[in-house]
DNA sequence: CTAGGATCCTGTCAGC
DNA sequence: TGCTGACAGGATCCTA
């Protein structure tokens, strides 16, 4: 979601206003509907999916899921003048030539092309008319964001699905919407919660501690720019993962724990890949026993 | 109704 | 080198 709502917000410079003179699909599996075209009059984003409103009546509402991108480049390839933006899943695309094979779909406009670019193909971009966006099947059983939440309403949502673990149940959109794999296990990291808890098992007090967690977490990865393009090079002038500048984590299995210094360690769960602290991160809520 | 696993698809990496 | 299986920033479908 961070990464959504910083492609959002960068995209919005580039293309509001701005009209859509043709759409190319190069995978037909990638998008859903007629294309349509017109003036960009929106951008909105409900949970992970961002919406782009047309003036013709049409909205195109894009799901990147685990491998999309959306690249900007501008029409003029004078390097002076030449500008662009990319966010999404992270990749060499962001500054390789496009079109390329991975890319699915591409909205060309007069001043430049969004490219849409997704390796898995588990990504589309469906063709919605603007006053039914709400009613899409995904976005309608959207549950609420972690700020628009109480800690009341997740702490029902964590005992409708008591038997699983916590981790699995803020994956579920429809209980809390907004968190990927990665804000899941940094969110439980914050809250000293362990992944295989049942949610159940939770006290009101976990779980305002979960819900502070979830917001501060991607909050400050909205600052620091999901994973666009321009944001993050290292010293060296390589680029650098951007889950290195907040990550306490997500995919430093092997290192230690800022907190206490044990080794983070990864295990599988809810079929993800699931990072944690093994001494901060507690079975039980007093902290007691944890295996 | 919930819980858990398979599935969609391409690419990379570790291990033999 | 080639093969194999595991895994990957997500959500849905199917089965029990």
């Amino acid at each position: 979601m961070p990464e959504v709502e910083t492609i959002r917000r960068g995209l919005s410079g580039f293309i509001l206003g701005k009209k859509i003179t043709g759409i190319q699909v190069l995978c037909e599996k990638s998008f859903v509907g007629e294309p349509a075209v017109g003036v960009v009059c929106g951008l909105r984003r409900f949970g992970k999916a961002l919406v782009i409103d047309l003036d013709c009546g049409q909205s195109l509402m894009i799901h990147l899921r685990m491998t999309g991108q959306l690249i900007w480049r501008n029409a003029c390839d004078n390097t002076e003048t030449a500008s662009g933006f990319a966010g999404g899943h992270p990749s060499e695309n962001f500054v390789a030539e496009l079109p390329n094979k991975q890319t699915r779909v591409t909205l060309k406009f007069e001043d430049g092309i969004l490219f849409f670019n997704d390796q898995r193909k588990f990504g589309f971009i469906k063709v919605i008319p603007t006053v039914n966006v709400e009613e899409d099947s995904f976005i309608s059983k959207l549950a609420k964001e972690p700020w628009k939440m109480t800690a009341g309403e997740l702490f029902d949502g964590l005992r409708r699905h008591k038997n699983s673990s916590v981790k699995a149940v803020i994956l579920d959109q429809t209980v809390v919407s907004g968190l990927g794999n990665i804000y899941a296990d940094e969110a439980l990291y914050s809250a000293m919660i362990h992944p295989a808890r049942k949610a159940g098992s939770l006290s009101m007090e976990e779980t305002q501690k979960l819900l502070d967690a979830m917001r501060s977490v991607m909050e400050k990865s909205i600052e620091a720019g999901g994973s666009t393009l321009q944001n993050y090079v290292k010293a060296d002038g390589t680029r650098g993962d951007y889950l290195d500048l907040f990550a306490k984590v997500y995919h430093r299995n092997g290192s230690a724990c800022e907190r206490c210094g044990t080794e983070i360690v990864k295990i599988k769960l809810a079929g993800r890949g699931t990072h944690f602290c093994p001494q901060c991160q507690k079975m039980t809520e007093d902290g007691g026993r944890n295996d």
